[in-house]
DNA sequence: GCTTGACTTAGAGTACACTCTAAGTTGTAG
DNA sequence: CTACAACTTAGAGTGTACTCTAAGTCAAGC
């Protein structure tokens, strides 16, 4: 079963450019990839996997550093997955944070809106802008 | 009564860098602040209103170049409410997508947590990572 | 009158996360 | 065999949003 990937191919199915994939590799985020003869690189399943955890970190708003963090952990195996899951207990806390805060302001949004459309005004084609000004 | 601020005062009270409040009405984000004979700033409540409405956008993932669109539409008067509607209207939707994304990723955070819960290992103060090595 | 600290400006510098370039190598289609 | 696209590397460049610096001004306390 032949299920290694190109860059190409894994940019397509993750969303990464390839620069990016090859960024993360530099930087530590992925284990050195795996190699064609050539000296290409082949992305395994297992690679993939990983790369599609790192998106989900990063579309909580994780640091790179954090997530170099975890991959370091990561790296040396099972002796710290104790330390992975208070990471991501943080990281859960951190996310609630963030969805509460949107929730907060969407409310706000949702309030000027209304407002708006009570206070919607007339003015078509005409330079008019000899009323209040602004209502914040 | 005296109720305008100094520019240290906003800072404080909105919680954005002095540096900041000038970058903001230099790009435009706030209208020329009012000033003292010496020349200081001087912010009035009105100001600080706006202030914290930017920070709402800045809150939610607002670029600042939308933000500057949504300050030019504000200038230009009760004209522009229809439009200005339209654009927070946009920015519920983006609010609510970033909500749903959020709730989506910390399913999986939490999953992944409950999994490390189970598969919690005991090593202490040895170096012994010559298990499996990781578990993404 | 002088020091001290907050203020002013224009413009330079920083941090983050990519994104691209240059120069060279490899693999495949015609 | 040759063209050509995709790959490789190290390192430079970009966009966003600040953040700071330098040089100078101003107000209040001693």
């Amino acid at each position: 079963m032949e299920q290694e990937l190109t860059i190409q191919q894994v940019a397509e199915s993750t969303g990464l450019s390839s620069y990016t994939l090859r960024y993360y590799e530099r930087i530590g985020l992925l284990d050195p990839v795996g190699r064609a003869t050539s000296g290409h690189r082949r992305y395994t399943p297992h690679d993939i996997e990983w790369i599609a955890f790192l998106n989900r970190l990063r579309a909580i708003g994780m640091p790179i550093r954090q997530m170099q963090e975890y991959a370091e952990l990561r790296r040396q195996g099972t002796c710290t997955i104790t330390q992975r899951r208070i990471l991501l207990e943080e990281l859960r806390t951190s996310v609630e944070e963030q969805i509460s805060t949107l929730t907060e302001n969407l409310e706000h949004i949702n309030r000027k809106i209304d407002y708006y459309q009570t206070a919607e005004v007339e003015c078509d084609h005409a330079g008019e802008s000899e009323t209040p000004r602004n209502s914040v």
